[in-house]
DNA sequence: AATTTTTGCGCAATCGATTGTGCCAGCGCT
DNA sequence: AGCGCTGGCACAATCGATTGCGCAAAAATT
């Protein structure tokens, strides 16, 4: 069989089997009952259509129906395991429904970010997932003008429905699992957990600040503002607050809560510099879960966003077509540090 | 301003301009100078346009000019720190050129492989690249048939351009680096190399099994074939077979080479079971870099696939319009093991 | 046998952008 | 005055699929 020449169309099968185009499409689109079209005549279509290799062209289709049957989701970035693992489940659930998952990323870049939706858009997408926006209600501006559906994953907004992890709670646990058997507080500043990352202005950080605070005010009585450290999501900057807080109390603290995987890559890349017996005491926290960061040589705490049921309900939304703001909270795993270390206080 | 009813047209910028559409698609396509539209003319029509808040409908142009600005790229899967570093360099690239990427897994599965390549063919994708293609001579007869443009990164294929990590000199870097300072050779059977994880039949094993053979031929004279275990990429068989190689030996081997992320994934399920003191001795070598696996509580040797450079020789290729069978390697990195740890033998 | 209903399918418009072609006015030239 | 040339724009066809509508033949009904 040679190539043809270019790709065949609903003329082209329609020529070839000696029906017209009309009833082509309707026996390729699944149409055929409603068309009423014979069994025979579908069957003989779309023997014809398979041999000559056809498949729909979805741009003429999407222009013809207005909408592409792309979904689209933006994601701050691929190289972070909570955000692949939110990719991963949005991928499972759109082809479940027949539709083409589009992920992009923003690199936490608001005029990116609002590209991507104008190309989405310009792309017909039939709706928008968002994790992670910075803007939320710019973005929802956009989409409401070009009638997009669309629902915020992770970081909420107030324009469209809202499907988030439960940040206070999750942030109680961990902090909570953190301080389990602490001994009695002393004066030493290196004996006071610390929070580190993010940024208060996003929601997350903040339910996630109250829920650190909450704790630590039950087990120390105060919070000092200094143990909030709140220098946004790079690991660049992350790096360079956690070596000058080391720097500052003298050595490493005893607690440190870290929000954020890239935070924690952050940190991590400053540990380099530091002897194994500096933080041999301490205990790690982090909000959001990486495998291999559950492994390290001291004890992590990780709590692991439960991104399966973020996705599937946000999906739900989709199906009951529900796009007035709502805001569901999914609450998280807590995930304690794997069996292969001793307890700290132990 | 109120929403108007559905996204406007060049029609409706032409009514509101006073011009045909023709001209309106000519000055906002850019086409203004070569269909003679008056510099005047096309600004206004830019003002109008960006008043209404026009957008082109890419699936009408994608329509009439038989390509959808579209590039597509298949992955094996998300969650994995190869492949998404892969992607961010994918999607950044393309984004240089005024395309849009869609970036898609496969979850090693070749009927969904399959699936995802015709679902691109549908949407006219530009080009698209494959990562991790495990039956590459089907991909490229499916694409062939629809003169899809391809290119095969990772992994290579025989009928279109390849552009891979020189797997076997990775491979030899990284088991000379897991053997440096060995004691001299004993009968122990814990005292051997062992390679395990990835498929045989792939080209990138097949290689790294190649370095990995000289290496330890070198040093140790012989490689017994129980030496390599190709137990493919999932965890879970990964687990099991060092479970089961660590039951056969009576404890962890000295050196552990690991082919992939994944299979590392497996690998420390199983650590959890054991006591620290177990694999207090060994080495372990990963091919493929994650930066938390890199920070573990034994020596981890990476070697780290220059992803960046993997994808910009796919886009020069692209550039070149050059897909005709061509196979480029590219020299990955080697990753010491943090400096936080002792020296293993020190 | 006449009428109504159903079955099966084709015609032609439509989605929104691009582009080959044609038309007209104005200009310079002889 | 007559001619050619060019700048500036509009007309209409086109890409490939979907769908409202219509029509003829067959089947069912009276």
């Amino acid at each position: 069989m040679t190539t043809p020449n270019r790709k065949p169309t609903i003329f082209d099968i329609a020529r070839l089997s000696g029906a017209s185009p009309s009833t082509v499409s309707a026996a390729l689109s699944g149409a055929g009952k409603a068309r009423r079209i014979s069994e025979a005549t579908v069957q003989m279509i779309q023997r014809v259509a398979s041999e000559q290799g056809y498949s729909t062209n979805m741009q003429a289709r999407g222009l013809r129906l207005a909408r592409s049957g792309l979904v689209g989701m933006i994601i701050p970035e691929h190289d972070n395991r909570f955000f692949t693992s939110l990719s991963q489940s949005f991928e499972g659930h759109a082809r479940d429904r027949g539709l083409v998952p589009v992920i992009t990323s923003s690199l936490r870049d608001r005029q990116e970010e609002v590209r991507l939706v104008e190309t989405l858009i310009a792309y017909a997408a039939d709706f928008l997932f968002l994790a992670g926006t910075t803007d939320p209600d710019a973005i929802s501006a956009l989409c409401d003008a070009a009638r997009l559906k669309h629902i915020f994953v992770d970081l909420p907004g107030r324009r469209a429905p809202s499907v988030i992890s439960d940040n206070y709670s999750g942030s109680v646990a961990l902090t909570r699992a953190m301080l389990a058997g602490m001994p009695p507080p002393t004066d030493d500043p290196r004996f006071v957990p610390y929070f580190l990352g993010g940024t208060e202005t996003d929601h997350a950080t903040s339910r996630r600040i109250e829920g650190f605070r909450d704790v630590v005010i039950q087990h120390f009585g105060s919070l000092k503002p200094e143990q909030v450290i709140t220098c946004g999501y790079s690991p660049r900057s992350a790096m360079q607050e956690v070596a000058a807080l080391i720097d500052r109390l003298g050595g490493m603290p005893r607690w440190l809560y870290v929000n954020s995987l890239t935070v924690f890559e952050g940190v991590l890349g400053h540990f380099v510099h530091l002897a194994p017996v500096q933080f041999a005491q301490s205990v790690i926290g982090c909000y959001d879960y990486d495998p291999f960061a559950a492994y390290l040589q001291f004890p992590v705490h990780m709590v692991r966003q439960d991104s399966h049921t973020l996705i599937a309900r946000a999906f739900d939304l989709v199906a009951a077509d529900q796009f007035d703001p709502v805001l569901i909270e999914v609450p998280p795993d807590l995930i304690p540090p794997r069996t292969i270390y001793k307890a700290p206080f132990g």
